[in-house]
DNA sequence: GGTTGTCTATTGAACGTTCATTCGGTAGTG
DNA sequence: CACTACCGAATGAACGTTCAATAGACAACC
């Protein structure tokens, strides 16, 4: 993992920020410099341009989510278990980070994510691809398109969490469980 | 329901053209008047602002979504065939108008989203709303907040068609049915 | 039936602002 | 002296919006 000078690591964060505050467009690199406590030319010094700064930001918020999902995970849980965990602390990430939770929204419903590379995305996915592998080879879980999967448990994730965020419903530990069976339920076979 | 002018649908149906190639940004007035065959005054005639073209354009697209679905509609079917329709009516809509769904993808996880009125975007969801009702007062469905269920509902319904349009996986007609039955089961009692 | 006036629809050049980016310069380090 | 980190005013392009001008439709009036 590479060390991220201090300001480098101060735009990326002030970025983030005001990107839930004023959207993608709405945070002029102006901003982001005085957020930041750096000069506007600074900023040039570790990106080329806007746009590398957003797909780096990209990158920087994908390591974030992995490591706090495998801080939680520990050894010798069945599958449910397993699922269950890495559910409710992915989805704990966002909602302790709507920062993340709302660029990564943005993110990827703009033209920038069809821009990173395929391995990129793929391995923001990892640990849940990982997790449904382990699933089909004990014959638990549907035979459903791999992908497929994936993708419905995250955007399941995502949702959850957006909707804590906007306090249209107090997901509590209960609700979490709730949710989490609903899910579970959906890609096991009955 | 209003009838509206035929250079104000082009603007309309151009704007949502240029935002899925181009996005929110790097869709500028003068891009969405050339391409409506309108010069750029015009679009002041109708709309007071870049902004209020984007708000209305959503409720525009909601408009065209509601229909769709409701016009697939039968009496007489039960909750089940219900839902299945209901659920693959909508994900094919998007499917073929992957411009409606990327403005919506995009409008949602936007700083204008929050804007709308909130009957607004509680009608958006009306249909499955009513499904839901429908379900629980048979005792068929699991007790689980009611928004809660039916975001995870559109949500799924969002992602699935964005994959497929992706190219990501291919969705036949077996797949709609399998998707349907996984969401199927995570929201009835089993 | 012609004349006048009003209203709406439309145009596109011009305006003023905002914003990403550049660049010449300063300071610190080795 | 060379190299990196950093600054912030200056630049120039892009963009949302305005506005004076034009044309057509429709009605009122003589």
């Amino acid at each position: 993992m590479e060390i991220i000078a201090e300001k480098k690591k101060a735009i990326l964060e002030s970025t983030l920020k005001l990107i839930k505050e004023n959207g993608f467009h709405g945070t002029p690199m102006s901003m982001v410099a005085k957020r930041a406590g750096v000069a506007a030319g600074t900023i040039y010094h570790y990106f080329d341009s806007k746009d590398t700064l957003i797909m780096e930001l990209f990158a920087y918020t994908q390591g974030q989510v992995q490591e706090a999902v495998h801080k939680d995970l520990r050894e010798g849980m069945d599958l449910k278990e397993n699922f269950f965990l890495r559910w409710i602390s992915r989805c704990q990430f966002y909602i302790q980070h709507p920062d993340v939770l709302f660029f990564i929204e943005q993110f990827v419903s703009s033209p920038y994510y069809p821009r990173c590379s395929p391995d990129q995305n793929e391995r923001s996915q990892n640990d849940i691809k990982e997790f449904i592998n382990l699933g089909r080879q004990h014959g638990i879980l549907r035979d459903v398109d791999f992908k497929l999967m994936a993708i419905m448990i995250h955007s399941s994730i995502m949702t959850a969490a957006r909707v804590h965020i906007d306090g249209k419903v107090q997901l509590g530990e209960k609700e979490f469980h709730q949710l989490a069976q609903m899910i579970w339920d959906s890609i096991r076979k009955l």
